[in-house]
DNA sequence: CTGTGCACTAAGCAAGCGCTTAGCAAGCTA
DNA sequence: TAGCTTGCTAAGCGCTTGCTTAGTGCACAG
């Protein structure tokens, strides 16, 4: 597994990284507003104070945190949805990269997912769009199987609400050392989407 | 709709009730963290004060709201797996009133289902206790679906957690008026499932 | 009419919160 | 070496938090 530090190679200096590994340590598993300063500055072995020597805010860790993850997630659904392959292949390694991605990655997932209230309205706005391309770009490979006949589901916007769902409930029970390992529950999920989309 | 202080007829008095009508609001909303014992009084129209002539703490709230949750939740899923019909039939009942109490009771699911970590650890192993026995329920059905050659698929842990998946998840990005309804919603989610379990 | 208990409020306490201020050591530039 | 910048700490400020205390109004039993 990567080292959370590594998820900001652009990120400098070092102590910022730090401090946002230990944010998502902290927000991940108690939540943002359970979470104080102080936590996540001692956790990173500074004083309270250090983190705003990187951050102007609380807010800012959350929405740099947030950010970067759901550029993540969208770059990694993107490039799927465009890979090589018919849309039945395409949905297939989509379901499985972006499930296994909640699964390995769970910690900042569960904040991508389940922290948006806690973002100001500005920078929820910005994380807001990059959901609504990432939905969009499901919805479309779809649609682009049914036309193509691969697919026999009626209903595409709630068939692409129903895969993302899968996907990203990963974040919410996944611990690690469960089993299915990431990988491995991404194959299965993958199985499991394309029998619920009728693929032939 | 219901109105949300219909949900604890047992509760009394009716003051108790409102206070956690508005909490469910407040806690749905915002988070129980985000959420201060003043904006659940004061949206209850009483003072600050009140809340403790009801509850002992703050923490007593959610966990009476987060356990009747998972009680009615229980009895729903229960109710539907020891219903009439074959287990392709109850699959179907199951998931359809699962995900319409989701999509309903969308306040009080995202308390269920998402500030499970702002329990005490004593209120948190009684509803831990409730979600075994809610998910060992859907196993055992799929199990016995699979026994009677109804179902092909093949990891049933697996699947079982997917169909918990896509239920829950429905409180998580469900917005009242959004289409479709509760009730059609539904019945389009026991239809993608029973294709997911590759029922014949 | 009096006494009792229940539901509630006004006021406020101790603790913890996000964040600021002032200052210091180390490294670089000229 | 002087002066500036960067990264950090010690101390603490103003405010909000969950919760408590003391007391009030009122329904109702005797």
């Amino acid at each position: 597994m990567t080292d959370p530090v590594d998820l900001w190679p652009d990120v400098r200096p070092d102590a910022a990284k730090r401090l946002m590994a230990s944010a998502v340590d902290a927000f991940a598993e108690r939540g943002f507003h359970a979470t104080t300063t102080r936590d996540i500055a001692t956790a990173a072995g500074m004083s309270p104070a250090a983190l705003y020597v990187h951050f102007p805010s609380k807010a800012a860790v959350l929405f740099a945190i947030s950010r970067s993850g759901h550029e993540r997630a969208l770059a990694m659904v993107s490039a799927a949805a465009a890979g090589p392959g018919d849309p039945a292949a395409r949905v297939r390694d989509l379901v499985a990269g972006f499930t296994t991605w909640h699964a390995t990655r769970h910690r900042v997932a569960r904040i991508v997912q389940y922290e948006l209230h806690a973002l100001r309205p500005a920078d929820f706005e910005v994380v807001a769009d990059l959901r609504r391309r990432t939905e969009r770009t499901v919805r479309d490979l779809i649609a682009e199987g049914v036309a193509d006949g691969l697919f026999t589901v009626a209903d595409i916007p709630t068939a692409a609400r129903a895969i993302l769902s899968l996907c990203v409930d990963v974040a919410r029970w996944y611990t690690p050392g469960a089993k299915p390992g990431p990988e491995e529950l991404g194959r299965r999920y993958a199985e499991l989407v394309a029998a619920m989309l009728g693929a032939r």
